[in-house]
DNA sequence: CATGAATGAGCGTTCATTCAT
DNA sequence: GATGAATGAACGCTCATTCAT
């Protein structure tokens, strides 16, 4: 079950910033977070160094460009989310529980760091880098992983073969990013039972019924 | 079935576009495709212009201003896309039905103009006029649709009781939103097994089958 | 004996800027002056569009950016002088008229235009691509002209044949060079006998002397 | 005869140079190789220190800002150029044997140190500060040098007296600084007999031969 | 209507200079 | 002395917008 896979983090940000932190990773969060406001595009450097509380010049003493900005947010926490998700997915638990584990995942660090998730998904996507194989990739395996774990299900009789693995993996990974894409937005609302953000018991568990079971009423017999 | 649910359009695209139309749509339709290719804040004015194969001093007999064009699409396309949505959710057929025209709809108006979606996705979303309540309403429509057509099913007994709506719509429109983006982008490919672009029963049925019967394996007796 | 070989001009400049003029040329002629006063690297692209009178993002309509300017002084000015040069160079002259010509040819230049020769001499050259091999045999082409014309000379027997025409050329435009750069910079005087700026008889007379017939005093027998 | 102008200098430059040498004059002289190749506007400070060795913080230990660095050398380099080509006119020997040694002494300054020939000939000038009459008043002192020497020289009988000392001067002084700067350029090659680089006897003999005795072949009687 | 020359605010980036260590 | 992190003025360049033709 879903211990705790949450380094996904990087930032022990809360409220306001008193303590220990290099200006590198200052300067990557509050990029993290302008970006996820304004956009790449929308976002002016000077936006990142105000949010930092550092003059923009000394952007430039941590960072070629902007872009590159960009580009190591993608290969410093892309990387790491990817692997969390990995580590579910060649795990020996039960199909069941590695979508729990995942759907708490993909919830819990949306919830955590919802700038995060829309860096890495809005922007990164369009910036040119995208084109080039490597985060086309990048993203590949964030699909791959789940597909994974839906085939090792088949497999193993636990789950229907007559699905397409990867038509399920985007439905699933699809399903997460909008629940919590409206929350981002402010447009829907989840039934967090907990507030306590750690953990979204109600809806990790709901979406992961609602994928396995389906939602037509079965007649009890 | 989905009788014709393509009234989504707007271009009567064909091949080559000499022909009739005025320039205020040739200019829409141009801003939409340069949008969705480098988003709204990387796209310049003089971009759609050479994409309309006008000069650009013209999109400002059209339109106040780069924004205005950006909104306009909002409006004008987003509502034709919503009320052929709530047609289907208002009509008398049986849920099964209805979410197949919904998924259909949604699976081919991204098939038909991939660019159409990423701008109302992706770049709407950012403008700053979307904090405005009357987007938000907007987009909170799409997801009323659809959790109405699921509550319809829960009172008529054809599905489960004991999930919410409201997440199930949202699951199920992100599983569309992603299943089609993935194309979009290249990382991922469809089942599709008919290629006459008009339908992509494949995947259609397979989405809806999932969130019907869901992934796991039923002990046939 | 040099006629009025001066059409190294380009610009009717004179006093203030009345009448016609494309833009294009307008920037340049702003351009060489600006260049002369602060250096390339010193003037500012809106000092060149000061200078024009026009709004400093006009500049970049007509040019990509601030070394396209330099390079496109280069070369369509530098050109044209080194025609003028080399038409004198191959005409049947005396030696003597053509070292003549070519001592009115660069003095008047110098004298009508000083700026266009500062910007030649002093910032063309340590352009980067002034490193390039282009750059580099145009400005060879001045030496080698004069050298040729002093190479005939000797062949014909007007000129000693025991100096190196190489040397002898460097020395003949370096001495042109430094008299108008002195008083380009007003360090120093040339016994200018007249005024009207189209001819330097005296400077021009006098220096072809000097090389000619040298500075030692000859017993006169 | 030149004894030994050489004391131009001002670094013992020698190889590898670990050995002693105070901060100041390490700066100074970087200063020089990097206005040389970049130009003052084009250099950076921390180009200075880089080349140097040192961090760029401490130039500012030493010199009050960049402007000041270039003040410096023109004062402190200059000012001993001058003494030695000084020293040079007010000699007692003949005319011919003062212009050899001042033809030694530019030839051979520009060819042991020619960033330093393009810093004092081609920054220096362009500093807004050569306005100021000092900066002004040193230069006119290197041609007022040469000028002496040839008006001595009419006075005693041994120079025409029908040409300008001034003019005579000019053309002398831009006769030499030419030939290396061709040299420096790349653009042209002198007829160095000896490449011990300590003197260059052919050109130097060559260059004061042609002032001396003029171009043109005389009917030896 | 249509064009594209013209304008200038705005942003990315550089780099001289300061200053805490 | 020595370092290099930090600052911010300045400049190259872009591009939305205006307007004369």
């Amino acid at each position: 079950m879903p211990a705790a896979n949450l380094k996904v983090a990087g930032a022990p940000r809360s409220g306001a910033d008193p303590p220990r932190k290099d200006k590198r990773s200052l300067i990557l969060d509050s990029a993290i977070r302008v970006f996820a406001q304004m956009g790449y595009h929308g976002a002016r450097v000077s936006d990142i160094a105000r949010e930092a509380g550092i003059a923009y010049g000394l952007v430039y003493h941590y960072f070629k460009n902007k872009e590159e900005i960009l580009n190591t947010i993608f290969e410093e926490r892309w990387t790491g989310f990817l692997e969390a998700l990995e580590g579910i997915a060649e795990g020996r638990n039960p199909t069941q529980d590695k979508l729990v584990s995942i759907a708490a995942l993909v919830l819990n660090a949306y919830r955590l760091r919802p700038e995060w998730v829309k860096v890495l998904v809005l922007e990164i996507q369009r910036s040119s880098r995208f084109a080039e194989p490597e985060q086309m990739r990048a993203v590949g395996r964030l699909f791959g992983s789940v597909a994974r774990i839906l085939r090792a299900g088949q497999e193993a009789g636990a789950l229907r073969a007559d699905l397409d693995p990867e038509l399920a993996s985007q439905a699933f990974i699809g399903a997460l990013e909008t629940m919590i894409t409206g929350q981002v937005l402010g447009v829907t609302r989840l039934p967090a039972e907990a507030d306590d953000a750690a953990t979204d018991r109600g809806a990790v568990d709901a979406v992961v019924d609602l994928f396995l079971n389906g939602l037509k009423a079965r007649t009890t017999r």
